[in-house]
Parts: C-alpha cells; structure tokens; sequence
RNA sequence: GUGAGUGUAGCUCAGUUGGCAGAGCACCGGAUUGUGGCUCCGGUGGUCGAGGGUUCAAAUCCCUUCACUCACCCCA
C-alpha cells in the first residue's frame, strides 16, 4: 500500500512552505519591536490540563483533542494529549517556574504546532501552526489595546485585508447575569431555535449568539455589552478608545464570542475574506480567571493566536512567489573538472554566493538546461581546457553572453551585491 | 459526527449511444562532438481510486468501499 500523508495533515513545499516561513518571520519580528520573549514548551501535556482550562464540556476536550495511549506499566503517569492550543501550556510553564509570584509581570510569544482531530476543510487541519502572544500581570486596558495594535501592525506588514472585531463578555462578577439572561432567553425561544442550538443551550449558551442558522432570532437575544459591570464597562470603554487612536478600524460585534470558556472582558477576532468559511485568522482575548484556575496566583493574562496556514491562505503569491535561485550553477565537463568545481563552489559560497554545483555525470546541454530551470543568474562552465588556461567561462544566462573569466576574478564577475 | 461534490499519466484534464486508454504540460533523449531559453522530432510514464456485479465486451451501467475537496459542527 502506498505510504500517503494522514489526513487533515499537509506537507508544504515550494511556495507554500515559504508563505508559512513569511508569516512566522513577519510575527517574530513584530514581536520583537514589542519586546517580547519567547517561550518554548512541550507539545504534550497532562490532558487534565486541557480539561481544566477548555472546560470538560468543550468540543475541543471531548472530541479534539489526539489522546496519547500509554503502555500499562506507564500508567501511573497520566493520560496525555497533544495540544490542542498553546495558552494552557504556557500558563502551565509560567506556573512551574515560580513566575506568578517570584515575577508575575511577563510577556510571551511562542510559535509551533497544534494537533485537534476534526474533520478537514479549507483552513482547518489537524496539524496546524500557531504564533501566539500571551501577557501576564497586566489587566489594563491599554495592554488589550496594544495586542490589538500589534496585530494591525502584523496584517498591514503582509499587506493583508482583513475585518476586526471587538466584544466584551463581562467578569466574574457580570457574566453570570448575562448567561443566566441567555438561557431564559433561549429557552423561551426554544421551539424557534435550530437543533444545534439546542445542543448549544445545553453545552455552551454563548454559542447561541453566533447561530448562523437563524441569524435574525439571534440578533434578538440578550447583549453581553447589557450586561457589563461599571468597571468592565470602563475597562471596555478605554479599549475601544485606545485603539481609535491608534486607527485600527475595529467594529463592535455584541455576538462576538469565543469558543473557549476561560475568556472574560475583551475578546476579538480578525477575519479575512479571503479564506473560506473558516475565516479567523487572529483571535484572543483577556483571561483573567485562568491562571488561578490552574493553580498559580491570582494573575491577569491576556493574548491572542495567530493561525498560520490561515493568513498564508490570505497572503498575494506576489509575496512570497520567487524563491531563492542561484546566483551561479556550476557547470563542470568531465570527471577532471570535478575537483577544480568543488573548490570553486567552497570559494564562492564563502564570499557569500548562492551556489549551486551541478551533476558531473551528466551534459553540458542537459546541466545548462538545469542551470536554466534553477533560474541561476550565471553558469560557470569549467572543462579541460578552461583548467589548463586558468579561468573559467562565465556565462550570463538572462543576456546570454558567455566570457572567459581568470580563476580569481570569478566572485567579482559573479557578484550580484558587493562583496 | 452530518451533508454535497470529485476521483483517468508526475500535473491539468478530454474520453460520444458500453467497442483497441488519449492530449497539453513536465521529465528523458535527439536535431547541435563542450552551450540553456524558441522551434522540430522521438521516448519513458496508466491497477481509469479499490472490490464485486451486469455484459460477447465496462473508464463508461449497477452495488459496496476508500480517498480527496468544500460546507455544517467547531474554531486558529
């Protein structure tokens, strides 16, 4: 049986393994002109991790998450899973390293993979990439409003067009009135509402403000924004403010929620249309409870993950279309000529060249032809005679000019750039 | 988990009422003894997704199954 990949995982080559790279490389370097620091952590985790900060009832506990079977003499350490997010790991490893009381004031960012067993589609894949930022010890306004700062800083670097939106759900102390005002609204409705939600009553009533199904009936249900407390109505206020003046076009979306439990106050999302039906490319939001509920200090956090194969599906090819070629292949005739090749190749490679050095068992018509193809600036051809006179025949592909060039000077014909 | 669409060469796809599996691109070689692109000529390459059925005969009709894609759900 033919070996093929796992479905819902890819393998990326060429161009689309360099959208990827340019969407990671433009995050870090956004990161770093927020003074970030990276944080890298296991990929598996204790599943009771997840169940505690996704919440056990959560789709992502239940049904996502790619559990790792132990032998039985193991067992004593614990069920494991891949993870499905990177927020609970780093809080976890905050916790571990004594941060939350030692130096509760920190800012993350990581970058890797994230495993959930669902069925595929554009934009949803088992194994995906994911750039997040998480920032602990502040419960400001003003650090809600630089994340959502940050992000526009890192779509307007890709040139992207995307939608951002805005909501807040409340805290501690206002979001129980809302939900217990949602579920009396639904059940009130609940002969109007689809099968879905129905479930969503059940398991996650938030979820019925974004039913798409009967998106009019939803339109009528309670607004978290009704709800807020005086100080998450302050607190919101000042986000909405801070990124006015800083010119980030942010909508109000009241049926803005999100899928994990954990998150309270602000919540956003960045959308493209660009796509498909899976079009959040950035979300986060604030999650104050969280590290408390995983066993460190009462600390604030807030963050947000960037899905990387889903901006690079947003990305103009234009961006990330040419990949690297040569500036020189090595043309070399004969088995003579191979040692004269390699050596040239080590010289030019260490001035700084792109050198690629071609098959020796094969024709010149053929290798000039590869030269071609690799899209090389110039062919450097070197046979018997060219060894016996010292130099080396240079030939400009895109002019088409071919020069006998002395050994020496070869790196100064062949610069692209100064040395 | 649910629904729909699609499976023919490495890729993109044709293949009529059932009648010898094709084209373009790509790859390899030649036209050109050691010179690319353009052109011309030739070549390699197929379990027609898989299994079963109907038929003298199936890529084509029927059944089953698998894979991929998109959407629901969920979410980055």
């Amino acid at each position: 049986m033919k070996l093929t990949r796992l479905r819902g995982f890819q393998d990326h080559l060429g161009a689309d393994a360099r959208a990827l790279s340019l969407v990671e490389e433009t995050a870090r370097a956004m990161a770093y002109r927020h003074a970030l620091n990276e944080i890298r952590i296991p990929t598996l985790e204790r599943i009771e991790l997840y169940e505690r900060s996704s919440g056990e009832t959560s789709d992502v506990v239940q049904k996502q998450l790619y559990r790792v079977p132990r032998a039985a003499e193991a067992a004593g350490e614990g069920d494991q899973a891949l993870r499905p997010e990177g927020t609970p790991g780093v809080i976890r490893a905050y916790i571990d390293a004594g941060l939350d009381r030692s130096d509760p004031e920190q800012r993350f960012f990581y970058s890797g993979s994230m495993f959930r067993y669902e069925r595929p589609q554009k934009g949803r894949l088992r194994q995906f990439n994911q750039f997040g930022v998480e920032i602990f010890g502040r419960a400001d306004a003003a650090c809600d409003a630089e994340l959502i700062i940050m992000i526009d800083e890192f779509r307007r670097a890709l040139g992207l067009d995307v939608r951002f939106e805005v909501n807040s759900l409340g805290d501690g102390n206002c979001r129980p009135a809302f939900r217990a005002a949602l579920l009396e609204w639904g059940r009130a409705h609940y002969s109007e509402l689809c099968e879905d939600c129905h479930q969503r009553l059940e398991r996650n009533p938030l979820r019925l403000l974004d039913c798409k199904t009967d998106a009019e009936l939803a339109k009528s249900a309670p607004r978290s924004l009704d709800y807020l407390c005086a100080p998450c109505r302050t607190h919101f206020a000042a986000v909405e403010r801070l990124i006015g003046i800083a010119g980030v076009p942010c909508e109000v979306n009241p049926r803005l929620v999100r899928g994990l439990d954990y998150y309270t106050r602000t919540t956003f999302e960045v959308t493209s249309s660009a796509v498909g039906a899976q079009s959040a490319i950035v979300a986060g939001g604030r999650y104050d409870g969280l590290v408390e509920a995983l066993g460190g200090a009462a600390i604030a956090g807030t963050g947000f993950a960037i899905g990387v194969e889903r901006t690079a599906l947003a990305l103009a090819p234009e961006r990330y279309g040419a990949g690297g070629a040569p500036d020189a292949a090595i043309v070399a005739i004969g088995a003579g000529a191979v040692d004269f090749a390699i050596e040239l190749a080590r010289e030019l490679r260490a001035r700084g060249r792109r050198v690629e050095l071609l098959s020796p068992e094969r024709g010149v018509k053929a290798l000039l032809k590869r030269a071609d193809k690799l899209g090389a600036r110039y062919a450097l051809i070197v046979g018997e005679d060219e060894i016996r006179n010292g130099v080396v025949q240079v030939k400009d592909l895109r002019a088409g000019v071919q020069t006998a060039v002395a050994r020496a000077a070869v790196a100064a014909a062949v610069a692209g750039q100064p040395d």
